[in-house]
This record gives C-alpha cells, structure tokens and sequence, in this order.
DNA sequence: GCCTAGGTCCCGTTG
DNA sequence: CAACGGGGCCTAGGC
C-alpha cells in the first residue's frame, strides 16, 4: 500500500505517537479513530464524555471530530486557527489547539485509539458547479418574460444602502426590484424585498414594485407579500434546471437488477 | 485491535470489497480512504475529478466526503435520506444514493482504494452546551438591568405572526420589544425586530418601543437601527460569559484519575 | 409533514 | 481586516 502515501501508524508506544502525530500536523492529513472525551470553550462552551469518534486533521490545520450520527461535526475547528499539539498526559493522548485570534480552545483527549493514519492525499480539483442562485438570475436575465411579459432587465447586482439588489428592471407600467431567491421563499426574504423597495421610495424618491422569486411561497409569506404590496412569482426550480434524466436512475435499477442476477 | 470493533478491510478483492461495504451499511460506520470522483444532482449540481478523499458513512446513513483542505464536506447526504449501495463498475468501486424525497443522486466512483475500515463505534453521549442564544436570555431575564435600568419582563418566546419574540417587557415610559443575538448584529437582525414592531404597531395597534441586543454593532446596522427609531444596546460576550477556568480542564484530569484508580 | 430560526454555522466575495 | 449574504446550508423545535 506504499503507493498510495496513506500510511498506517503503529499505537504501541504513547511517546513515539506523538512525536508522530506533531510532526504530522499541517503535513498529512491525520485519521484518528478512537475513544475520547473533548472539551470547547470559545463562542460557546461544550463539553463532550468519552465515546468513540473519528478525528480528522487536515493540512490546512482544519480540525473535524465526528461522532456515530449526523453530517455536522461534534467539534471542529476552522483551517489555520491556530496551532495543534499533540501530547502525553499520564496514559492517555491529548490534543490541543488554540485559535489565535479568538483564544477559543479546543482539547480533545484520548483514552483509547483504535486507529491513526497519515495521508498525503494529493487533491487539486476543484468542484464544477451549477444551478446556485447567481446561475438563476443570469437564465432570468436571459429569459426575463419568466419574470414577467415585456420585462426588461436594467442591471443586476445593483448596490443600495441595504444590500446588493437582485435584478432592476422595467416592467409595462414602471421600473421593478427583483429579488430572487432558488429555495423557498422565507419571511426575511420578503422582508429583504420590502427593505429594497422602501430604498428606492425614501433614498431614491420612486415608487418602484417589488417581486419576489422563488420555487415556492408559504402561506404566511404569500400574506406577508400581499399586506406589503409586494409580488411573488413562482419560478419552479424543475422549470429553470431541468431535473436529472432518466439515465441515472436507470443505472440504478440496473445496478439492483444485476445483484439480483447475482443471486 | 479486535476489542475496539475497529476492523480493517482486505481491498485485494474488489467483489468481496464490495459485499463487505454493502452488508456494513447501517451497521457500522465505513471509513474509506481513496481516489475518487463525484456527481451530484439535485438542488445543485456539481461534479468533482479524480483526487484523493475521506469517505465516511455513519450507521444513520450521514455521508461525509473530505477533500484536502476546509471543514465542510465537498459531498454529503443527510441521515435517513435513502438506500447507498456500493456496485463494481469495471475495475472501480462505485457509491450511489438517491435521497427518496427529492431524487438527488450522489454518485462516488473510486478508481483507487488505499484503506477501507469498518467501525462498530460505540457512543451514547450527549453533548453539554452553555452559552447559545437561548442561555443568553435565560441570564438577561434574571438581569434585566442590563437590558435598560428598571426593564421588566413580561415573557419570552412570545408567537406573533411575523415570529416568536425574545423578550416581551415593559420600561419606564411604555413596553419594549427586546431582539437578542450573541453574535454581532447584522443587517437582517435589525430587519427582524422592525418586523415585530411592525407587527404591535399594525396588528395590536400599540406603541412599543424596539432594542436589539447584541455584543458588537457594525456602523451600517446602527444608522438603519436609528433611522426606524430602533435601539442598539451592547452586551459584550465577556460580560455575560467569563471565559472559562482551568476547572474543567481540571475535572477532565479528575475523571481521568478516576479511571486510572479502577484500573 | 412543513415551517421557522439558530449556528463555535462555513465560505467566498467585496469594500 | 470586517462585513455581508449564499448554502445541496444542517439541525432542533413547534405546530
């Protein structure tokens, strides 16, 4: 497995796993399994009881400990916090780390490890991405009938006292603020919307409309909106990004159906 | 290592690599180490090349891809969204799910395997927090001189139909909405509270006064804040919350002492 | 189940 | 640097 640089670490000796461990920190990623105990105090104060976690340390001195459930992780520590040291206390493994600037600190100790490995993961791909709101407002852009017959797209990204609006255009009867939004539309995005228009009206002396965006409206937002002289359009986001095709879905019941080949 | 159910995985043979995962699922958390590439499509699409990541599956179903460097995720599913299944693809092992709810597929093809781990970890331990949102306005209730000198409470939590409000009490000269956050104010913040006066002033036809608390207030927060006749009041986070002593660091070691004693 | 608001949110972008 | 807003936000709590 020694092309893979993914190297397994020997727990035998407590002394020598920390001399590796310290030296490791900001060069490999580290993979710690183990039992441990953790303590935060900072933003908040959180203490942890042993149980078993998966403590990940990656070179950007990003700390992640995950425990048996859930995608967030217990604790954690953004990357270049601070420094990360690894030590001996009486049988067991400590690890500290203090974010500079902040002074939170972060111990996580170890009573029992199961497992420790040094990776150096090679990764420079960075994530293709599409369909985040920026990618919605360019289609609408393109497509500004969606938003309304006969709208014509001013400017995007138009910088006010109270935040970047959306899109400014010009409908039939005057000009429009749009805001847009690719989840479901929440109370603050209206409010965001109204704080836009009440802009326009008192700094910029017009009365503009305003509409607001989104896949779908609750109801108490839909009030909202309509107590405030605001609109809401509906866009579905099937409409804007069509959904995948059947190919993929496909290959799934292709992949059940050879299992059950299988047997 | 067998008394810590922390089990390595032979990757020599890629059929029973995969049995072994698939039958792991939901059962033990999966820790997999190697080259891979990545499709997701849902409320977003993106697709990530070849490199090396940290692929973790919890008993709940959570997956956790890491790349090299930060503390999110460069993929992920939630618990409980849907089967996963592991499938060889020619000489490569493939991950799919697709979350039953909203058909997002998450699709992890690794053409290179350097350590695969399965884990029964055990951890029934619930964290202790002190020092959210909730905690700030449980010491604000039973200081409320901090809030303005002669502050009564009414409640807390109070539903209106713009959202629950923090603090509901009379001053001086009339009642007072109290907004409280931990962290620094922000636009939206101010908007919040000017929805719930809104709220008293439309829909309980009462003047009510409106105080954001918060330990730190940007210049732009401050100017809307006093434009709305809307009130700033600073809570720094250290007066509230003194930093933490040695004690726990202290109880840590106690605990510890304990352990070893039974030994 | 939907909806709402908090979070040690994280993270990128902008001034 | 702070500040601001998006996010496949995640997650807990309420209804």
């Amino acid at each position: 497995m020694f092309h893979s640089n993914f190297e397994q670490i020997s727990i035998d000796s407590l002394p020598d796993l920390v001399k590796r461990l310290n030296s490791a920190v900001g060069e490999k990623m580290i993979i710690l399994s183990g039992r441990c105990s953790a303590t935060f105090d900072g933003r908040i104060k959180s203490y942890l009881g042993d149980g078993d976690r998966l403590l990940v340390i990656k070179r950007d001195l990003s700390i992640i400990m995950h425990g048996p459930i859930g995608v967030k992780p217990l604790n954690w520590q953004k990357p270049q916090a601070g420094p990360i040291r690894f030590s001996q206390k009486e049988t067991y493994l400590e690890m500290l780390t203090e974010r500079v600037k902040t002074k939170e600190v972060l111990v996580i100790d170890f009573s029992h490890i199961a497992f420790v490995a040094l990776w150096h993961a090679q990764d420079e791909i960075e994530m293709t991405i599409y369909g985040d709101e920026s990618d919605l407002v360019k289609y609408l852009v393109t497509n500004p009938d969606l938003i309304e017959p006969g709208f014509q797209v001013i400017r995007t990204e138009y910088n006010t006292d109270v935040g970047p609006v959306d899109i400014r255009g010009m409908g039939e009867d005057g000009e429009i603020i749009v805001e847009v939004k690719k989840r479901n539309a929440s109370p603050a995005d209206a409010h965001q919307l109204k704080r836009y228009i009440e802009y326009f009206v008192e700094k910029e002396k017009k009365a503009v409309r305003g509409i607001l965006v989104a896949p779908n409206f609750p109801d108490k937002v839909l009030k909202y909106l309509k107590e405030n002289n605001l609109e809401a359009k509906q866009i579905p986001w099937d409409q804007v990004f069509p959904t995948i095709k059947r190919s993929k879905s496909a290959q799934l019941e292709d992949f059940f159906q050879e299992k059950k080949n299988e047997k």
